[in-house]
DNA sequence: AAATAGTTTATAATGATTCTAAAGTAATAG
DNA sequence: CTATTACTTTAGAATCATTATAAACTATTT
């Protein structure tokens, strides 16, 4: 199957309507080896860049990131920052967050061991256990 | 020595002067057994609760929220909310947050080892470790 | 092809935070 | 002390990120 057609049944498995617009930010979003980290301001500016054929605005932007997070296809990451910063890699991972320049790395989630895991307070459970090495230039 | 004195000292030894209104604001942050997690809004209603005899201005809430956090008296925590929110515990330690709530609560350092932490990224040095284990209802 | 349900868009509205610049207060110098 | 200086507070405006609105558009179903 070709890349399109993945897309599109990714969507649509998602109850997601292929639309032109859903279609080009999955295309990429998801097409890639390597994890992408990124806040909606910069999705937006990339994929708007000078070339791109067809403007999508940036309440299409907004409303695809949330459409795409609530299917399980990205996963919003904890930051100091007060903007919202998402994950292409959905799986429980890691972070290095550096302070300075708001980037962030994965780190494998067996990489670091977490051992100890206390209860979750009563009534509660615990849905993910995430570690963050905030890290700055040494 | 009382408390006002202390908290006179622990401002000048930061270098801020001591006036009416940080006073104030770190005699109800700093006087206090256990961890206080709070948003600049938050601090700025219970700050000036109806009764309060004289008013501080929100503008002077996020001044002084980051005039402490700059001296290391208030540590900024991650989260995936977009508004920031402020610890008195400024010692490594770890948090359960609810997503569902927004509520923070500590975990003593010592509950959960990390082990097998990776090396930071060339050029950069790991300046905290922080783990958040996310809950909801149960 | 028509009806419908869902989506996109420009734009307005909101909420959090920062900026501005004038008035006030603490620290310091005389 | 008193005057000078440096820092702080404040109301309000400005900015930035995000969400809401509602009309035009498009995919899906009938
Ligand atoms: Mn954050
Ligand atoms: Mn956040
Ligand atoms: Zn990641
Ligand atoms: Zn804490």
């Amino acid at each position: 199957m070709n890349l399109k057609n993945k897309i599109t049944n990714k969507l649509q498995s998602s109850k997601l309507r292929p639309t032109k617009q859903r279609k080009k930010i999955a295309e990429f979003l998801f097409n890639r080896e390597k994890t992408f980290h990124f806040t909606a301001e910069e999705l937006n500016k990339i994929i708007n860049k000078k070339d791109s054929s067809e403007k999508i605005s940036l309440a299409t932007i907004y409303n695809t990131i949330d459409a795409f997070k609530k299917a399980g296809h990205l996963k919003e990451i904890l930051t100091n920052n007060n903007k919202s910063f998402y994950d292409t890699n959905v799986s429980s991972h890691h972070h290095f967050f550096d302070i300075e320049t708001n980037e962030l790395e994965d780190i494998n989630y067996n990489d670091i061991k977490v051992v100890n895991l206390p209860h979750a307070p009563k009534g509660k459970k615990i849905q993910d256990v995430e570690v963050t090495l905030t890290v700055k230039k040494s």
